[in-house]
DNA sequence: CTGAAAGCGCTAACAG
DNA sequence: CTGTTAGCGCTTTCAG
């Protein structure tokens, strides 16, 4: 039988090290000569010896801990950038805490305080906003923080998003192309750049296409509120299209569109989804949308936070990674579309 | 400018007492007069100060940090689960560390290794096997463990999963009672005991009825494996039913007999699930299937584990919730079928 | 390269 | 109730 908590100490005693050697031995960037290794690791082995992070992390300032901090699962977009947040992570030798939040930012702010308590090294806000005055505390704690999926004002925060503003215009421009005339928005939560970006740069060329919105409702970025607002929208002078601001709500559109208006996609309408998630490819929704490369900004956001916390004086970076608009079914395509 | 790191020893002397004293304020369980308390807590509030739970948890050996290791996100059962378990545990107090395995037992092994240098007070394993050497390994070291969605063999090991024999047999009796005569299964991984277990009763309750399995294909819990084994499937002498172990791979099976083979659920082919999902509930699919009660296995597990913490000597327990068959359109409903 | 010694930030007896 | 004194398990100078 193991005993329940082995020490550097007992191994030491056992290899007949100090205590320091087996340190050394178990540091990555430490040194020693090739007998006391085999010593030590053979008596670590032999007694099942593993250091203790915790006690490492006191004493070192570093707790290779990166505080993750995530509002909603439910929109298939955040168990993907999760999985491979956690897994790209865990292969530069992090490891990730997970806390939950609405998206009330005193709440966001409180669970940011637990988190700190920790040591994290550096924290990944995923879709959430956060207070200023929690931001700047951070900043004086000297705990590096990366924006995953929203970005904020404050030019010295650093941020990962696609090019929403980029993506919205394409939108517009292939309901256009499509010869659409009345088009209507189906709105995020207010509060989140991701979405007031993909509005702006949507309305923005369709203005220029001399184009005004026909019709706006807004979901929240929740299922059940796009549904009513899509019976809202189509109570009376319905769109022909229609652009909904993540492909979460427009699967929730598609279904109230076809199931309870009993409208055919894209016959009655077109409709167009944001981000590109696993349920949009299925042949039963086959939704044409903009895709957010998750996994690049993924890569991105950890390249950042992890420059960042080897070299605090790293300027923020903001970066916004384009994505292509997938055309699939559920939006008439227009003549002579080129890929 | 707050200070970089503040320490209790700093805040003891802006309060003028001793660093213990400061400490006791911080400790639930200690006691100290109403004017210290007064006098460190506005002390520690112009420092900004929080206690460094690691070096907490270096002293008093509690790290109150909760270890889960998850297999794959894409099936939404496991964002949905993971949602209620880390806000269930951050009611108590408790963090999650959360780490990604694959089904691979060396890699579960490896990192169960990791997650231990880190001290967790427990360890939440869902839908993943471990060795029996590693579960031995905690548990001389003295970390509980619980399984989340998967059992094994070994007695001692606590586990949650919803009544999957039951489960198997409800859809079996379902299935019977539509007057189905050729039933196939698609079977999940072989590895899990979710798997063996629905199984089981699924063929057990038609055996009885005399009615053995029709066609039998291997999904693996894979949506695309799943595709493919109903194409060999139903390539000749096709089932007029489908029992599929699991929502996640009932969803890719209904889409490939509807747009790959151009079938009509139910009316030419009955398909069954288990999970009920998010998605199953999506009138595109409108999926019957066997619930897994998600918050009811969420809130045991975390009762055997906290309960297993706080008493070491607690007895293991293996829960099976038991879970209704949810009749919705994809599969035949029996005539005079109750509720 | 190696051991001795100091110390990370905090909790937990222990006297008073 | 409070301050003093030991540590927790580990990293990191500092001599040798």
């Amino acid at each position: 039988m193991a005993a329940q908590k082995v020490t550097s100490m007992e191994v030491a005693r056992l290899a007949g090290v100090s205590q320091s050697a087996v340190s050394r031995v178990f540091t990555p960037g430490a040194s020693a000569s090739k007998k006391t290794i085999e010593k030590v690791r053979q008596a670590a082995k032999q007694l099942g010896y593993r250091p203790n992070v915790l006690a490492r992390a006191v004493v070192s300032g570093k707790s290779r801990i990166i505080g993750l901090v995530v509002a909603y699962l439910n929109n298939q977009f955040y168990p993907e950038a999760l999985e491979r947040l956690t897994n790209t992570l865990q292969e530069r030798g992090y490891h990730v805490m997970i806390f939950m939040a609405s998206n009330q930012a005193e709440n966001v702010d409180s669970v940011v305080e637990e988190l700190l308590d920790f040591q994290v090294d550096g924290i990944i806000a995923a879709s959430v906003a956060l207070s200023s005055t929690l931001y700047e505390r951070c900043r004086t704690v000297g705990v590096p923080m990366v924006l995953f999926n929203r970005a904020q004002d404050d030019l010295t925060m650093s941020s990962v998003t696609s090019d929403n503003v980029a993506g919205g215009r394409k939108a517009a421009e292939f309901l256009l192309a499509g010869g659409h005339e009345k088009i209507g928005y189906i709105a995020g939560w207010e509060g989140a750049s991701t979405q007031r970006d993909r509005e702006a740069g949507f309305v923005a060329a369709l203005q220029e296409a001399g184009v005004k919105l026909h019709a706006r409702g807004a979901g929240n970025f929740i299922a059940e509120q796009a549904r009513e607002a899509t019976l809202r929208m189509f109570a009376s002078d319905p769109p022909d299209a229609v652009f909904v601001a993540n492909d979460h709500m427009a699967i929730s559109v598609m279904d109230t569109l076809r199931f309870e208006l009993g409208l055919q996609i894209p016959a009655d309408v077109s409709v167009l989804g944001y981000d590109d998630v696993a349920v949009a490819s299925w042949p039963a929704y086959n939704l044409t949308t903009i895709r957010q490369p998750a996994n690049r900004m993924v890569a991105e956001t950890v390249d950042i936070l992890l420059s960042k916390i080897e070299n605090p004086a790293a300027a923020p970076r903001r970066t916004e990674i384009d994505g292509p608009l997938i055309v699939r079914g559920s939006a008439r395509i227009p003549e002579g579309w080129k890929t």
